[in-house]
DNA sequence: AGGAAATGATTGAACGAACATTCAATGGAG
DNA sequence: CTCCATTGAATGTTCGTTCAATCATTTCCT
């Protein structure tokens, strides 16, 4: 009757890793309704549930706690394109495709998610932040579809395609649609934007439209 | 010899429309390095080599500085696209790339307004604020980018031409070509941006080739 | 196994720095 | 003299960080 362990005991005592992740959620939460200065600790440990203390203790500042969540986030944002992306049994077009659906797939394309990545733009003292921790990341994501347009390139031919510039084009559609998703979400969605990105792709590489637009429409 | 309105007499006193414009800049100028956050009314006011208690003078109170230098922006921006886009001696193609170019213009595309762009991007309570006060100018832009592509489509018979797809592919370009150049001006640049959504343009209306792509490369 | 020390996790009050805003006093122009 | 612009010290609030005290769990000894 008094068990101690039952499966609804809040545990009063968690291990590190649990209250990490506890105030990393807490942190995102936090970020995408007021913003990354109007998040205070005390906000984002009341949403937590937990008390003032508990973040100094588990990250050293305050500033460490908003590093760990955009990591967290982007780390969750690569692991979603990179397996596909380097898959040999699919061909270039594929890859470049499972690239553009990471980037809508509703799990990182979300309101609450945008808003963080849009909050570490925002000044310039986080955006250097954002560089220094994920940067490489859009690098990397940029040489792939650069090296994926290439490929497609030699495919099939085409060659009034540039694939730097092709590249460069996914890599502000993707920011630019992402933001316009936030701000203006009765006119831009999910579905429309990847719609728009894939239309982009069927007008560089006309030969490959049955494999980057099926589906759609 | 002792003459008072000497042509470098610093006007200990002056209009208010000197004034108001004199903080709008210096508050320009103040979250383009420390942010909206780090923008307090002290770097304001030592920016415009002015005394603190000014800005609640001139302007009901901080959040109402702000809203005046991101009115000044928009303003400006719509400024350098609108003239153009309703003249009657130019023809689609031409609006549209005035549009673009204003778009990238160096009086509207550098560091010091483009970090304050998306300084209002980047907390949900300034991005309202932001749509409250500049909402109208996007859509605006936006209508009249589709009606020109809807013109063009009619002019060059392009059946497989969506304009409002091609507006929604050219606002996310905007915004995300702008947060590239501001993230990584190593590899975006205006003139690049400039080049990769005109070659964008090429693609959906090839037939007009000879107009939007001229003078590039 | 029983219990006591040790380790680790948790709490929230207290502190000092930074901030927007107010306002009484001062300055200068007309 | 009157009116408007200007000044900057003072005020009250908010926030990140610290830290001594408390609680829970694990370890170790008998």
């Amino acid at each position: 009757m008094s068990a101690p362990v039952s499966s609804k005991a809040p545990a009063r005592t968690a291990s590190p890793e649990i209250r990490r992740q506890q105030l990393i959620d807490a942190t995102i939460a936090s970020i995408c309704k007021f913003g990354i200065s109007g998040t205070t600790l005390n906000r984002v440990t009341q949403e937590a549930g937990l008390s003032l203390g508990l973040v100094n203790f588990h990250f050293k500042s305050k500033d460490a706690l908003l590093l760990a969540a955009l990591r967290y986030l982007a780390d969750e944002h690569r692991d979603l394109w990179i397996n596909k992306s380097s898959r040999g049994d699919l061909d270039p077009m594929a890859k470049l495709r499972a690239i553009v659906e990471a980037q809508f797939h509703p799990r990182i394309c979300n309101r609450r998610k945008l808003a963080v990545w849009f909050a570490f733009f925002g000044e310039k003292r986080h955006r250097e932040a954002y560089r220094k921790s994920s940067g490489e990341v859009d690098l990397e994501r940029q040489r792939i579809t650069m090296r994926l347009c290439a490929e497609i390139v030699d495919e099939g031919g085409y060659e009034d395609v540039a694939p730097d510039e092709v590249s460069r084009t996914l890599e502000g559609l993707f920011d630019g649609l992402w933001l316009n998703i936030l701000t203006y979400p009765d006119r831009f969605s999910r579905q429309t934007a990847l719609q728009d990105v894939l239309g982009y792709l069927c007008r560089c590489f006309p030969k490959h439209v049955d494999i980057c637009c099926e589906g759609l429409e």
